[in-house]
DNA sequence: GCCGCGACTTGACAGCGTTAGGTTAACGTT
DNA sequence: AACGTTAACCTAACGCTGTCAAGTCGCGGC
């Protein structure tokens, strides 16, 4: 009676709604820590429910199944990389902007991953399928439409080498450069067959060697 | 009685070791095709079993698990691939050398994507976990010793530029380059998200950016 | 002619993701 | 205040997986 007005009692769905993300919340917060402690694959359902005091099913009643559960976690963490990138775009000069770029995904990466490896090293994609969450070209939501754009306006200043015409394929080329070292140690980290010398190194010297190779030689 | 000699007639133990050796050959071949065609994870004993007409049982009298059976069909690839880079290795100029190795890696990843991908996409290693089986820095087994040893080759001949000093660290930049393309291409492919170039094109321009990039400016 | 060995099968185990159906507590309505 | 509805959660189970202990059976060697 304290203040229902015409609207619903404050304390009631308001509150049940509530309820139920913070359950959803720590479902997620549940399946992260364990994903990243013991890879996807190896991490259960029973296993995720048993950390929050669940059964199993419960997890069913917030996500459709295992694959949405990977799926949201994904999503999260695609808008803080995007994030990450956003506050370097305002760098001016476009060369500069995509090797800080380059800088900040390459600590994502190292920093993430688990995350990583299911957001770019997975056959199956884990993109939210609802094509309305992650707006194409947004740079606030899609990291690799950011690249694109930051290309395509070091190809319009003429600043890339003449064989270099399409943005798409030289951002390809950009990212993927990155994206080998990151992936490769992500996932051969731990593999004598290899002597790894430390990757964050190796990123500024590969971002330096990318740049090299496509800019235009006579303004070096 | 034909020409059984003083050794075992010829007809017995040695003719049961070429018949477990053939359906071991044909395990593989099931597996390979299964593998190809629906993925790792997706391929159970079962069903390579079922396509040999065997018991999923069997299987386990010709491999310890199915890690070992990935195994040695990666084993079997990696010859491949070294045999394959090998050929390559007549060409005097390490930096054309490298542009070659480079194609040539490129196409056997394009063609072999699924044993690509558990050679190098995936966390655990792939690799023989015996060392007898692949020897380090043997060219003719270990494709990345192979590409260091080229790199090596190439400082010794001071075509690269002063920054570049660790064999290692350079060999692992050249790779990764390449990887990330390879990899890339092969998780998302189908993915709507990206708009695909030629990988191929796109594999050729990487090779140059990175030789460019390498390379000691005044020789170019 | 019997023995032993080894390739192969039978039948089962524990664990996985997932689901149909039941329980229970809180809600809006009367 | 008692009702029926809703939805969060549980119980029990399904079909599937990789794997194994124990059995079958036929061939080679003595």
């Amino acid at each position: 009676m304290s203040a229902p007005s015409h609207t619903q009692p404050p304390g009631s769905a308001a509150r049940r709604e509530r309820q139920k993300e913070a359950t959803r919340s720590r479902i997620l917060d549940a399946a992260r820590e364990l994903f990243v402690a013991n890879g996807v694959e190896a991490t259960t359902m029973r296993a995720i429910a048993a950390r929050i005091d669940y059964t199993p099913t419960a997890i069913y009643h917030h996500f459709r199944d295992k694959e949405a559960l990977i799926e949201e976690l994904c999503y999260v963490d695609f808008r803080a990389l995007a994030t990450a990138l956003i506050r370097i775009g305002e760098i001016a000069d476009p060369l500069e902007r995509i090797r800080r770029m380059g800088m900040a995904y390459a600590d994502f990466g190292f920093d993430n991953k688990s995350q990583y490896q299911f957001m770019f090293m997975t056959q199956t994609s884990h993109m939210p399928k609802d094509p309305a969450r992650v707006e194409k070209n947004n740079p606030e939501q899609d990291a690799y439409g950011f690249l694109v754009l930051t290309v395509e306006e070091g190809l319009k200043k003429g600043l890339f080498r003449p064989e270099f015409q399409d943005e798409h394929q030289l951002a390809q080329l950009l990212w993927s450069g990155l994206h080998g070292l990151i992936s490769l140690y992500i996932a051969k980290a731990d593999d004598p067959w290899i002597t790894w010398r430390d990757p964050r190194t190796t990123v500024r010297l590969a971002i330096d060697v990318m740049i090299r190779g496509t800019r235009r030689q006579d303004l070096a």
